[in-house]
Order: C-alpha cells, then sequence, then structure tokens
DNA sequence: ATCCTCCCCTAC
DNA sequence: TAAGGTAGGGGAGGAT
C-alpha cells in the first residue's frame, strides 16, 4: 500500500513510467514490498521483454522486479538497457543491434548466484535466432472470406428491409395509458433519479467505486502521516484471500427479521410476487438455495421452484453500512486489498487460516453476518476457495484442487466462453488441462488463451489490482425508457446528462469524448419479457470528440441529443439511452483550474449570442475581439459532413441455442470501420493524380482562417478559451465563407446489435452486429475535398437555415424508399437542418435507417469527430501539454551537458507530429517552454531549442503557409 | 510491432 | 407491477 504512495509522489521517474503502463504501479508495489528480502542485483538497469520467453513473460518480468531492476514495457531508446529474449527473428535481431540482448537464462543464473553476471556470455546472436515457431498466433486472416460473407448478408438485409414493420408504436400507447406505468418510466418527470435510487445494479456500482476512492484517501492518509508503512515481505509464496458475505442483501435483510431466519428468503422489489413476475432476485440465502433459487433470478421463476419463498425488500443504506464496517476489518488485516464488491474483497496477507478464522469471527461480531474465506497462494485459486468455503467457512485451495471445477467456474470465464469452450469439447478445467496453448491463444487471443492455459494449471500471477485512475464516467438507464414525444426524450436526456455532470463533479474530472448508447427496441418484435424492460434491441452508438474537457450537464446534454436525434429514430422505439465520458483528462493536471476561471460565472445572465454551440462557452466568446468572434460564427455555422456512404456489412453473433433466431453459427464475424481523419490538404502522402486534391491545395495561399488569429495572443488566453477558439477552428472549418478550409471527415458511424431472449431461469442475450461500410478508408472522391465542395457545394450555411441545403429528396436513394417514410422524412427535414449533425450523415442515417426498417441486422455508421484525436502524439506517452512539460523539464536537467542526439530525435518527431495533426497550440507551448527553460543553461542546449524552434516553424510553413510566432 | 478505436464480455 | 448499471480487460482490425 505505502509503495503505492512512495512511487506516486517522491520518484518522479517512476511517475512517468507508469503513465506508460498502468501495470507499472502494481509492479513497484512489488517492488517496494520486496525490497529488504531479495538482493536488489538489477538495480539501475531497465529491462525490456520481446516476444515470448521460455520461463515466461510475467515470471521474468515479477523477477526483474523484485531483483530491483526496471521493467518496461515498450521498448523506449532513452531508457533501456538490456532487452531479453528467447529467440529473435532476424529483423528483430537488426532493430536490437544497438542494445544488450540476452537470454532469459541471464536473468535467472544472475538470480541464483545473487550477482550480475556479464551479459555477453548469455547474448543472442543472429544464429541463435532459431526460427522455432512461435506460439504467437494471428488469428483471422480471412479477409476476403469475410468479405464476401458480408455482401451475402447485406444482400438478405435488403430483401428484408422491404417487409413493412408488423408493429407499430400501438405498444408504447398502450403500455403508456397505463397511469401507474406512466408513472415508472422516461415520460415521467425524474424518473433517472428515482430509478437510480431502486436500482440494486446501479448501488452496487457506486458503491464499488466509493470504496475504491476511500482506499485511495487511506493510502494517501498513511502515506502522509507514517512516511512508509508495514510491507509486504516477498517470499514467493503470496497468500491471497477472498473475503465474501454470504447472501450479502439477504442476510442483511435477515438481521431484522430473525423469524424469517429458517426460512427460504430472497430480496426484490416485489413482495407479492406472482408466478409471472419478472423482478429480479438479488440476492437469496441458502436455504432458496437448496431449493433451486438463484441470485438473478425471476421472483416469479423462483416461486415456481419454491413456492413458500419469503421476499424481503432491499436495504440499501444497510448494506452499505455494515459494509464499511466490513472493510474497516479487512484493512486491520490487509497488507493488500483489491476492492471486488461491496460484500466482498481479495486482500493479500501475511497469515494462515487461523487468520481467515479470526477475520471471519471480527466480521461475524461487528455485522452479525457471515462471510467465507476462501485462500489461496493467488487470486484464482482463493477465488475458487471461496466456492468451497460458502456458507459460514473457509477453504484452502491448491493449485491441484483447479482440476475439480468446471470452466465456467474460472473467474472471467462466463457465459460466452463457456459456450465457446464447451463447443471445443471442454467444459471442465480437466478438459482444458489438455488444451495447447497455441490453440487456446488462435481462439481466445494471445492474452485470454494465455490466461486459460495458467488458470487450468493453477497459475495465476495477477497482482491485486490497486487503484487506478478512473477512465470513464457513465450513466445508462435501460429499463423503464418509454417516450411518446420528442420532447419527452429531450427531458430524459437532460436528466441523464445532468447526472453524469454531477458524476464528474463530485469526482472533479472532465471528459473530452461524449458517447451516447441508444438500444432500440428490434423491430418486428413485441413487449419486453421483464417488465418495462428494454427488450430484444439493437444497439447503437455514437460519439463526439471535444477540444476541451467538460462536465459541465448543459453542453453534455446538448451533444447527447444531437447525436440522438442524428439518428431520426422514432422515440417510441427508444428502449435505453446512456451517457458515457470518456478521455478524463488526469485528476492531478493543473488545466482544470484554468477552465474553472474562466467558466460560467455569467452564463447564465449572459445568453450565448446567436446560439452559439454548447462548446463555446458564451462568456469566452465575448471576450474575443469582434472579428474573431464573426469568423468563429460564420464557422460555426457550417454544418460539418458525414459523408458515409453506407456499405454494409452484417455480422452476426448467434450464441443462444433456444433462440428462434437463426442460424447464422458464425462467429466474430467482424469488422471495424475507422474514423476518417485525414485531411486530404495535410495529407503529404496523397497521391497528385487525384484531381479532386489540387483545389483545397490551390486554396491554401487563402491562409487558413486561423493562422489570423496571433497565436501569441492566443497563447494569453486562459487555457479554456484558447481550447474553444481553437477547437472552433480545428472541427468546424468553414464551408463556403472566404476561406477555404479543408475539413475533417467525421469517423465513421458504429452500430452494433444486442437481442435479448428471455429464458425462464437465466438471462440470455443475442448479439450479433453489422455495419454498413466496413473500411473508411478515404474513397478517391472523398479525399482532399473540403466540406464543402462534399456536400454543400455551393450553399450557404444553414445558420439561418435555408431551403437550399440539399433536401433529402435529392438523395439518391430517395426513390428507393417507402412512400410512408418519404414523407416521413420530409416532416423531419426541418428539423434535420437545424441539426449540427452534418446533413451528410444524415442522409446516411436515412439510408440506415431504411436498412434497419425490420430487421434488426443491418447497421448504419455514424459518429462524427471534430477533433484530429486518433493517435494523438505522444512524447513518451504523454500528450497533455503539461505532462510534455514535465517531460521535458526531466529531459533537460538529467543532462545537463546537452541532449542526447537519439533522445532530440524523440522531440522532433513528436513536435513534427503536432504539426502534422494540427495541433499547432501544443507545438508552440512546448517549443516555448523548451526555449524558456534551455534559456538558463548551456550553449549545446540553447542551440538545441533554437533548431527545434526552427524546424517546428519550418514545418509550420510548409504544411500551412505560416509562421509559429513564439 | 504497436498504437488506437470500437466494441464484446465479465463481475457484482 | 418494477427499478436490466457500469468500469475495466482485452480482442479485432485499421493506421502508422
Ligand atoms: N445478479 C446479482 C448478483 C448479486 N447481486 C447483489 C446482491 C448480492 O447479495 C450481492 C453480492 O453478490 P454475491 O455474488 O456475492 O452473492 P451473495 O453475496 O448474495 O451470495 P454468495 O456470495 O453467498 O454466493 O450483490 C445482485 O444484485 N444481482
Ligand atoms: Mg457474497
Amino acid at each position: 500500500m505505502d509503495p503505492y504512495g512512495a512511487i506516486q509522489f517522491s520518484d518522479w521517474k517512476t511517475y512517468m513510467t507508469n503513465k506508460q503502463a498502468k501495470l507499472k504501479d502494481q509492479e513497484k508495489i512489488l517492488e517496494e514490498s520486496s525490497s529488504q528480502a531479495v538482493p536488489q542485483i538489477f538495480n539501475g538497469l531497465s529491462i525490456y521483454i520481446n516476444g515470448y520467453t521460455n520461463p515466461p513473460q510475467s515470471e521474468l518480468r515479477r523477477q526483474i522486479i523484485i531483483h530491483g531492476g526496471d521493467y518496461q514495457h515498450y521498448l523506449k531508446k532513452s531508457n533501456v538497457t538490456h532487452i531479453i529474449a528467447s529467440n529473435l527473428t532476424q529483423a528483430k535481431c537488426n532493430e536490437f543491434r544497438a542494445y544488450k540482448v540476452v537470454k532469459p537464462e541471464w536473468l535467472m543464473d544472475s538470480i541464483r548466484q545473487k550477482q550480475l553476471l556479464p551479459w555477453n556470455e548469455y547474448r543472442i546472436t543472429g544464429k541463435d535466432t532459431a526460427q522455432k515457431e512461435l506460439p504467437f498466433q494471428q488469428a483471422n486472416k480471412q479477409q476476403i472470406p469475410q468479405q464476401q460473407q458480408k455482401q451475402q448478408k447485406l444482400q438478405e438485409e435488403k430483401v428484408e428491409e422491404d417487409m413493412e414493420n408488423p408493429q407499430g408504436k400501438v405498444l408504447n400507447a398502450n403500455l403508456l395509458s397505463v397511469p401507474w406505468n406512466r408513472e415508472n418510466t422516461s415520460v415521467n418527470p425524474g424518473f433517472v433519479k428515482k430509478y437510480y435510487s431502486s436500482s440494486r445494479l446501479h448501488h452496487l456500482s457506486t458503491w464499488k467505486s466509493e470504496i475504491k476512492a476511500e482506499i485511495i484517501k487511506k493510502l494517501d492518509e498513511k502515506f502522509a502521516v507514517k512516511g512508509k508503512g508495514k510491507k509486504r515481505k516477498y517470499d514467493g509464496t503470496r497468500i491471497v484471500m477472498h473475503v465474501d458475505f454470504d447472501c450479502f442483501f439477504a442476510s442483511v435483510g435477515l438481521l431484522d427479521r430473525p423469524h424469517l431466519k429458517d426460512k427460504p428468503v430472497a430480496v426484490s422489489h416485489v413482495q407479492q410476487a406472482k408466478v409471472d413476475s419478472s423482478s429480479d432476485i438479488a440476492s437469496c440465502n441458502y436455504i432458496a438455495r437448496a431449493a433451486g433459487v438463484r441470485n438473478g433470478m425471476h421472483i416469479g421463476a423462483a416461486k415456481q421452484k419454491c413456492p413458500e419463498l419469503q421476499v424481503i425488500p432491499y436495504e440499501f443504506d444497510k448494506y452499505k453500512a455494515i459494509s464499511e464496517t466490513f472493510y474497516e476489518v479487512l484493512y486491520e488485516f490487509a497488507q493488500e486489498i483489491e476492492p471486488v464488491s461491496v460484500d466482498e474483497a481479495l486482500i493479500e496477507v501475511s497469515g494462515d487460516s487461523l487468520m481467515a478464522t479470526d477475520i471471519r469471527n471480527r466480521i461475524r461480531e461487528k455485522t452479525q453476518c457471515e462471510v467465507s474465506v476462501g485462500i489461496g497462494p493467488n487470486i484464482l485459486l482463493a477465488k475458487l476457495a471461496t466456492k468451497k468455503a460458502k456458507p459460514a467457512g473457509q477453504y484452502y485451495c491448491s493449485p491441484e484442487q483447479v482440476q475439480q471445477f468446471s470452466v465456467s467456474d474460472l473467474p472471467g470465464v462466463g457465459r460466452a466462453m463457456t459456450v465457446k469452450l464447451e463447443n471445443m469439447g471442454v467444459s471442465n478445467v480437466a478438459d482444458l488441462l489438455k488444451m495447447k496453448l497455441p490453440t487456446l491463444q488462435s481462439s481466445f487471443g494471445p492474452k485470454k488463451g494465455q490466461i486459460l492455459y495458467e488458470f487450468a494449471r493453477g497459475i495465476d500471477e495477477r497482482p491485486l489490482k490497486h487503484e487506478q485512475e478512473r477512465q470513464s464516467v457513465s450513466a445508462d438507464i435501460s429499463w423503464g425508457v418509454r417516450f411518446e414525444t420528442d420532447e419527452q426524450a429531450k427531458r430524459f436526456m437532460e436528466e441523464l446528462a445532468d447526472e453524469v455532470s454531477k458524476r464528474l463533479l463530485s469526482i472533479e474530472r472532465k471528459g473530452k469524448r461524449i458517447t451516447l448508447n441508444i438500444l432500440r427496441r428490434r423491430l418486428a418484435v413485441g413487449e419486453a419479457w421483464k417488465r418495462l424492460g428494454h427488450g430484444e434491441c439493437d444497439s447503437f452508438s455514437k460519439s463526439i470528440a471535444l477540444a476541451i474537457a467538460t462536465d459541465d450537464s448543459e453542453t453534455i446534454a446538448q451533444h447527447s441529443l444531437d447525436m440522438l436525434f442524428s439518428f431520426k429514430f422514432d422515440v417510441t422505439d427508444l428502449r435505453g439511452l446512456g451517457i458515457n465520458i470518456t478521455k478524463l483528462e488526469s485528476h492531478h493536471g493543473n488545466e482544470t483550474k484554468q477552465q474553472k476561471l474562466s467558466f460560467s460565472p455569467t452564463k447564465e445572465t449572459s445568453p450565448p449570442p446567436n446560439n452559439l454551440p454548447p462548446e463555446i462557452d458564451p462568456e469566452v466568446f465575448a471576450e474575443l475581439p469582434p472579428d474573431v468572434q464573426e469568423e468563429l460564427k460564420r464557422q460555426y455555422n457550417i454544418s460539418e459532413p458525414g459523408p458515409l456512404p453506407p456499405s454494409p456489412k452484417r455480422a452476426e453473433n448467434n450464441t443462444r441455442p433456444l433462440s428462434s433466431q437463426p442460424l447464422h453459427e458464425q462467429q466474430n464475424l467482424r469488422t471495424t470501420s475507422t474514423e476518417i481523419q485525414d485531411i486530404a490538404i495535410f495529407d503529404t502522402s496523397s497521391s497528385p493524380s487525384e484531381p479532386i486534391l489540387t483545389q483545397p491545395l490551390a486554396s491554401l495561399p487563402d491562409i487558413p482562417p486561423w493562422s489570423q488569429l496571433d497565436p501569441t495572443s492566443l497563447l494569453a488566453l486562459p487555457e479554456s478559451m484558447r481550447q474553444q477558439v481553437l477547437q472552433l477552428y480545428s472541427t468546424n472549418p468553414p464551408s463556403k465563407s472566404k476561406y477555404n478550409y479543408p475539413v475533417q471527415l467525421p469517423p465513421a458511424p458504429q452500430q452494433q446489435q444486442r437481442h435479448h431472449h428471455h429464458h425462464p431461469d437465466t438471462k440470455v442475450s443475442i448479439r450479433g452486429r453489422t455495419r454498413l461500410a466496413s473500411k473508411r478508408s478515404p474513397s478517391p472522391t472523398m479525399k482532399g475535398t473540403t466540406l464543402t465542395q462534399m456536400f454543400n457545394p455551393k450553399k450557404s450555411p444553414h445558420r439561418h437555415p435555408s431551403p437550399e441545403i440539399r433536401p433529402p429528396w435529392e438523395s439518391s436513394i430517395w426513390n428507393e424508399l417507402p412512400a410512408s417514410m418519404q414523407a416521413e422524412i420530409q416532416a423531419d427535414h426541418r428539423r434535420e437542418q437545424l441539426a449540427r449533425e452534418r446533413n451528410i450523415r444524415n442522409d446516411h442515417f436515412r439510408e440506415a435507417r431504411t436498412k434497419l426498417m425490420d430487421n434488426a441486422a443491418s447497421t448504419a455508421k455514424i459518429i462524427d469527430i471534430p477533433l484530429p484525436s486518433q493517435n494523438e502524439p505522444k512524447l513518451l506517452g504523454n500528450s497533455a501539454i503539461e505532462d510534455v512539460r514535465q517531460v521535458l523539464y526531466q529531459w533537460i536537467e538529467a543532462f545537463p551537458a546537452g541532449p542526447e542526439p537519439e533522445d532530440v530525435d524523440v522531440v522532433v518527431k513528436y513536435l513534427l507530429e503536432l504539426v502534422k495533426t494540427k495541433n499547432l497550440e501544443n507545438a508552440q507551448l512546448a517549443i516555448m517552454y523548451f526555449d524558456d527553460v534551455t534559456k538558463q543553461k548551456g550553449t549545446v542546449w540553447r542551440s538545441c531549442a533554437k533548431n527545434l524552434k526552427q524546424m517546428v516553424s519550418d514545418a509550420v510553413k510548409a504544411l500551412y503557409n505560416c509562421g509559429l510566432r513564439c
């Protein structure tokens, strides 16, 4: 625990490395905790492991770390001192020529002799690289067959499309005509709050987050107070305990209901259950389990199995309170702790089964509830042991005993994997043991394959997960979602956005990507089998990248609504909605403060001039010079393109034997669309033979609009303001106005499908997916086009929606649409014009919609991404300018006499990449910073700075014909 | 080879 | 009646 604090706050270099791989600080915990016990023979060495090795990579890595070495996940020229490989391809051999490349034996022998042996005797030379078959497998690569299959699917779709949707929105009307249904669905204002207050799964998720945060806090306090705390001594045999309440909710509920203790009991929302009740059982006691009742089962089904089942209500507050007591106890015993759930944790201890008994006694004493403890030398075995320990017991599981389990008992092996294994003739761990590693890896991927392989042998070297920065914040609801009107949907989305915003605020994070997830009822399918549930659905998603991280409710709502309505789905078909915020900016970054400074105090009192888009803060806008304002407004009016000629793909993954949905047994028929990122004008590799390219190029001297902003004054702006301005320029290029600015094509949309089916006992779902447009590699006609040219050749921007905007009925597919749909689309057209979604995308959606009409299997592509965000340039893994500055600072400080050429290379590459990806802002900031810091340094550094500046400046000039002022 | 994105899958 | 949420691991496949 303490090692975490130590690395986090004391060792800068380690900190940086941490950012390169999430696992890093886990290892550091290991390193720290073991440093006393083991000779630190690899101190100062930085070791990278290439490919598959004979002692497996994980073991080598562990050894390196516990012996004081620095394990590198990636080959970084500046720090790696040794590379370990069992065999090398010729290519690798060449690539590694400059390194000390050694066999694993060097490492193992050194450890055995407790001293660093000369690496020369273990070096790998070219001839050592026996071309042994590597276990590595690249699955698939059957692109041609896939393509053909997809084509076939497409054909099928076309046929099915023409059928009329057998059911209308009557479903909703019927449902919502009942008052008590209205109250409990999304048509009711305040539904989001109400729903979450009753959702057990929501509570489980929230609690877990809270517990994680709590643990971080405790670690920090401990670190602050004691400096260093106790360490786990590493002696090669871990003891992991898995502590888990028996039937948690049920047990807690029984505390106040002792009279029910000897009866079968379940926790559910529905007390007076009839056999058709579809309420879930969250938890049932072991008496009920003896009758076949299970957690997650529907109460109706449970009552059938066990008519005398007693149902008790949820008591969320009690669960949380008891959980807190539970964790307090565990903190006393644990050297490491990983929260699994509100009622369940993994701890690493240096104790035995006596300690487990202690723990159980303490928890019983303090909570009156029983926990069971699974003990093992690793996480896998501890978790398996818990199964044997329950109820109210403890158990030690040794590696051999894993053979007694079935594969579905293995953690991480769920329904899908169980089925897949079943199809391979593997149902027990004993069967799994017979499978060869390469076989498993080719079926499940290198990592999952390896895990399975090791699990079958009782091996599991995963360390307990310590705290990791949260990567996403989301809110989804797919129960009770029923709308009659767009207004209702809008209000619901606003509530949802508000929820997300609150969650972001509460953890003080902001995110740069908003993803909207939609579940839409499978057309041609009736009501959900679960009351007010989502039923069989297709799932759609669309995301947007922002230049400025946000936590603002209105911003999130606006974007989400834009995305939602861009689908042009009938709101009565919506069954689930979710907003996910990702690309969270670092918690410790300092930009947050800056943004807060310039945001919102007067937002409400100064309404956005001229309907500024949500991402522009009106206040910020107001501070801009008038001419800049004008330019921004003009540019923002321009619609963005969504040029997405649908080239459908279809994939289906049918895993449910009972499904009436046939037949496609093909698995993983999957293709991925990618976003179009390139703007031809910046695409220096574009072939000049593409005529269309020449046009925007010719317009280049016209000065890209943003270049008219004085970079210096831009830099003087507060961070948030600057980002907003820059975002405008980079994501909302002018269409027609006086600038002919190249446009970034929006990424292709994705859609995936999801079918849910009912089974009396277990919830089963079938997922399949389909795509249109497998690949968005720029088509010749699009490449290099401007937005304007592509979609709105000569239309005025539609800030004032103009009838001149190409109407849908000009679309080439218009005539293919059924008349009813044409009418509908015409009705939609006005809103469509207003939508900030790009018209081409809307066209695309319209088409997608037809394809989706009555068959679940088709797809559209969507999504816009205003930002050049993919493959964001990174310097040693860092892209945030604050981090980059720190890297630069560290670098400069580390080499007082001047930089190593190859390091300069790395920086140059990074800067040029920034320029190429149009992130001139960061390029400038980095250069300025570098300039600054090197001012006090020797001539070598100063001239390096000068050269860097020149180089970047040249690049900017060459690419954009404007100067870099700094 | 490795990154990144878009998913699916899993767990409670 | 009923409250089917959510974060993170990792695979597929495109980009580089
Ligand atoms: N499908 C599920 C599974 C679990 N839970 C909740 C209620 C459980 O009490 C709690 C803990 O889950 P466990 O898997 O640990 O199950 P129990 O604690 O109920 O039983 P046991 O651990 O004895 O198997 O999470 C839930 O709401 N829905
Ligand atoms: Mg439990």
